[in-house]
DNA sequence: ATTGGCCCCTGTTAGC
DNA sequence: TGCTAACAGGGGCCAA
């Protein structure tokens, strides 16, 4: 579920409440999630120091002081949250059961400033897991991933590269990581609204005979980086059961021009279209058959 | 090498 | 109201 701007409220939700604490003590209620734990975890986190809190696409990176990092993915429903008690501005989430079916792994930690806490992982689909690198940047699953698309990588000549000659629907193409790093459904569907771009365009039309991006390109560069940008701002989206560190909702949800609105009228100003909704490769893809026709 | 389909698992919701 | 089926933000793996 969570996508970069949601896993990007997570980590900002985190961050001031665990760096600089110590992991006095990690539980795990469950050999594995989506995979097993790594079998080192407890030993490799207990006494150690948590230096960094980060991110790379949808992945959540914590440095240790012994110079390890938690590679941590959230799969569609995992969460981060804090127990009630101990720290002291406790970010209060739902009514903290002594042990919620879900809460998969808890680490006790102490920090300087807040005290102790819990800090509990959640995730009833168990698509999420839990990785543990004494370099990182050799996790497979870092190693083929595109520019971040906030970063400076990330451009319209880029993506022209990697759709020269792509046969798949625009829409795939951006929902594979190796393009670019951080999108899911939602933000795909957003974004090439904002574009113009109809979701079932190939990706290599989008490129020119040279190799070069077509206009169309920049705007879609534009357009993720835009939605992006403004949904991480009001903390990310909330469907269902996503909630930010902080036990918060995100508001972008409600600034959705397509997705989950099948049957509304498109939000373009001018544009007379109702959003439609299809499926390309098993998922729903939302998009308006008026506005969105540029190639 | 690409690309599409299936699957992991549980919870929620739409439809009958 | 109650049951069943479809669907859900991701992404690894396998087969064509």
């Amino acid at each position: 579920m969570p996508e970069l701007p949601e896993v990007e409220t997570v980590r900002r939700g985190l961050e001031p409440w665990i760096e600089g604490a110590t992991i006095d003590k990690v539980t795990l209620n469950r050999p594995d999630l989506r995979f097993p734990f790594p079998k080192d975890l407890q030993s490799a986190l207990e006494g150690q120091k948590i230096v960094s809190v980060g991110r790379r696409a949808k992945y959540l990176l914590i440095g240790l002081s012994n110079g390890k990092t938690v590679l941590s993915h959230l799969g569609m429903t995992g969460s981060y949250r804090f127990a009630e008690h101990g720290i002291d501005k406790p970010p209060r989430y739902y009514e903290v059961e002594p042990t919620p079916k879900h809460d998969h792994m808890v680490w006790d930690i102490s920090h300087p400033k807040h005290g102790k806490s819990h800090l509990i992982y959640a995730d009833p689909r168990r698509f999420g897991f839990v990785d543990l690198y004494d370099h990182v940047e050799d996790s497979p699953y870092l190693k083929g991933l595109g520019p971040e698309p906030l970063g400076n990588d990330f451009n319209a000549d880029e993506m022209a590269e990697k759709f020269t000659g792509k046969k798949t629907p625009i829409k795939a193409a951006l929902l594979d990581q190796r393009v670019v790093a951080g999108l899911g459904n939602i933000y795909v569907a957003e974004a090439l609204h904002r574009a113009h771009i109809l979701p079932t365009v190939l990706a290599g039309t989008l490129v020119t005979a040279k190799g070069k991006p077509k206009p169309v390109l920049e705007d879609l560069a534009h357009a993720v980086r835009q939605v992006l940008i403004e949904a991480i701002e009001v903390g990310g989206s909330t469907l269902r059961d996503f909630r930010n560190a902080e036990g918060g909702s995100g508001y972008f949800q409600h600034r959705f021009a397509v997705y989950d609105r099948e049957g509304e009228p498109c939000p373009t100003p001018l544009c007379t279209g109702t959003i439609q909704r299809i499926v390309q490769s098993g998922r729903s893809t939302f998009f308006c058959p008026v506005c969105q026709k540029k190639a």
